[in-house]
DNA sequence: CGTTTGGTTGAAATGTGTCAAACTTTGTGG
DNA sequence: CCACAAAGTTTGACACATTTCAACCAAACG
């Protein structure tokens, strides 16, 4: 529960590393960021849809969700988020929150105060620049799940998460050539995709059963991403990863 | 064709202060931004999946949509946008588009170079703020899109789509109590709510028997929002529409 | 170990898609 | 201003993907 700088954000520094080019002074910035670190258990909610918070939520470790309540219920996952993600960034410009955050699994999250972000980036106009970004890059990836879930079938569905999550998994140092953790229950993935468990259960096996995925013990290994991201429709330009920046001032 | 500044972006600073507060000098340097006025035949692309624009659009005039096509040909409308929208303000920051903009109706639009948007943000911190803010509010409304076509079924999915249509259109001053323009063919509301023209025509049809909605000659009537709002399970909070912004510096 | 959580299975019910045709409205050129 | 074409809407019959419900099994865990 310490409010102190350190090592911590070393996962946020990696993350916008994966999409934007940061000067070593403004590293140093963003690692010196005042944060409240805490350990947290799985299911448990972070911030609530409707909550109107003070602070951002840097995860460290583990894994989060947003997702959303229907009026009936039924909960639409929105987006995965591994360690150097801030689900919450949005809350930097919009007071209620719109959608809630909880985790997965056991997880450390870095709580930062709203004020440090802002003083952060108004004193390096880049990082706030790096920050805008990502907000667009989590914008870019809802648009494809809307795509993913409105469009394609379940096999292709299914398919089109698992290449995300290893390939994201990757771009931020967290997975293998071809395994990454996955510690996401089958209904989550039934969640995350707009189906029954059931059902993504059938998926599942079937995908299992045509060599294109090995799924078990929160293990997912791709032994050939090419195929699945062909069975997936995946074509990763929408995660933005390595684009060229514009050159540092 | 003229590239001149004048009255034309007056959307544009309605659409803004819907939802962000603005000074005077910032509406009128907003007003002043350099565009190049195109008009533009319905059913035409805009931009492109794939492009590299040096300049967003923003729409003066029409409706234009944001779409994806999937690989085998289905088209995934995400957002509709109305006047005063700047679509693919997220260019300024995500150098290849990842989906397309179409007009649906005939349209007039705007031309903005990124390099006077930026200068301007620049010279006015707040307005950058209120750019970051609109981005975020699109990100919010695709959010919400995802769990309308996951999670509700499909008079659900349409009756909803209809009211942040209508909420939407009354937000910027176009649209009286209960009624707005609706220019917007049933095989669009299908490919914005993921189901076929066949299913979505008889949806409507039952919506229009309980009497919901009147929808006809491009005019949506909605004579009891509130039983609408139900029916949609909507909550307008997504759409962030008149928070209490900071105070101007 | 027993208990809980997550995964798997089967059979039946149903919502939605498919296909193909007809009807209606809108727009356009003669 | 009519006639025609094009675009959009509506209909019916049928196929099928997905849900539902209910039970069972397997792994994880204190």
């Amino acid at each position: 529960m310490a409010t102190k700088p350190g090592s911590h954000s070393q996962p946020f520094v990696r993350r916008l590393e994966s999409i934007f080019a940061l000067s070593e002074e403004e590293k140093r910035a963003i690692v010196d960021l005042p944060m409240q670190v805490v350990e947290l258990k799985a299911d448990q909610d972070i911030v609530r849809e409707g909550d109107r918070p003070s602070r951002c939520c840097l995860l460290l470790d583990g894994v989060v969700c947003t997702y959303k309540l229907t009026g009936d219920g039924k909960r639409q996952i929105m987006a995965f988020h591994l360690a150097g993600d801030v689900p919450d960034l949005q809350s930097l410009h919009l007071r209620v929150l719109d959608s809630s955050l909880a985790t997965l699994t056991p997880c450390k999250v870095g709580f930062i105060r709203h004020e440090a972000m802002r003083e952060l980036y108004e004193r390096f106009p880049r990082i706030g620049d790096a920050f805008w970004r990502t907000t667009l890059v989590d914008g870019s990836i809802f648009r494809e799940w809307l795509a993913n879930v409105g469009q394609r079938n379940s096999h292709a569905r299914i398919a089109h998460l698992l290449c995300e999550t290893l390939v994201r998994s990757k771009a931020v140092g967290l997975a293998t050539e071809e395994t990454c953790d996955f510690p996401i229950t089958q209904q989550e993935i039934a969640e995350a995709t707009g189906m029954t468990v059931v059902h993504a259960n059938r998926v599942i096996q079937d995908l299992r059963a045509s060599g294109l995925i090995e799924l078990r013990q929160n293990k997912l290994t791709v032994p050939d991403l090419d195929r699945l991201m062909e069975a997936g429709d995946f074509d990763p330009a929408y995660l933005h990863l390595n684009e060229p920046q514009r050159v540092a001032a």
